[in-house]
DNA sequence: CCAGTATATGGCTATATGGCCATATAGTCA
DNA sequence: TGACTATATGGCCATATAGCCATATACTGG
């Protein structure tokens, strides 16, 4: 049980740790969307989208269908939704909370 | 229940997404441990040690005491750890299971 | 106080990242 | 086929990161 895969969990937390591909985990969270409403959404170049797609592919959080024109993308990894429940934990703390037990669903 | 701080998360995230920290933070999960002996563990250069644990402390993932001579450092928000555990099932999911549901205990 | 040990900080270099623009690719529809 | 739309890729630049070495700081024990 010792034996992690550092270097592959260092790959996945990588492509989290990003603020526009955070909003894009929010967004497919939701709902599935194409390349082209994720990028309105998030107001970068398309081409700036695309690649942080592709670093979410690479990670295995996220992959997309063609359906006509577009391609739309899903989350593989919805377990990935909690990290922010706990991200957002860890700084609830800091900012009010005493010692923050529970919050997210973490095996203490 | 949609204005996250997506800054905050990512510099949560920024924190855990780099292979030594991960080292870090699963041998402070068991248990304890000053900087010597992290640095010992990582065979790093004991500054570089220093700095990651100054990046683990300003996103309030851990917090370091003082005894005697030796500061020890403990988890402060042990949920992290499930992360490991989504992280690997993500990419568990990759080289065999089918489809991933559960494994993680994130929100579906 | 001084010497010794543990930890932190500053300076440096090599590499990675995120953004843009320009362009290539892949599909649709006449 | 050719015009059009959606997405991906390559090139570039500015900034951030991880590592090292050297040094500073903080504490302990004589």
């Amino acid at each position: 049980m010792d034996n992690r895969d550092y270097e592959r969990d260092a790959l996945v937390l990588r492509a989290l740790a990003n603020e526009s591909r955070l909003k894009i985990i929010e967004r497919l969270g939701r709902e599935q969307a194409c390349v082209c409403e994720l990028t309105e959404m998030l107001g970068l170049d398309q081409s700036t989208v695309s690649k942080h797609l592709t670093v979410l592919k690479t990670a295995d959080i996220v992959s997309g269908v063609r359906r006509g024109n577009h391609i739309y993308y899903r989350l593989l990894a919805p377990c990935v939704l909690s990290f922010l429940n706990c991200a957002a934990s860890v700084h609830a703390k800091k900012d009010g909370d005493r010692e923050h037990q529970g919050e997210c669903n973490g095996q203490t």
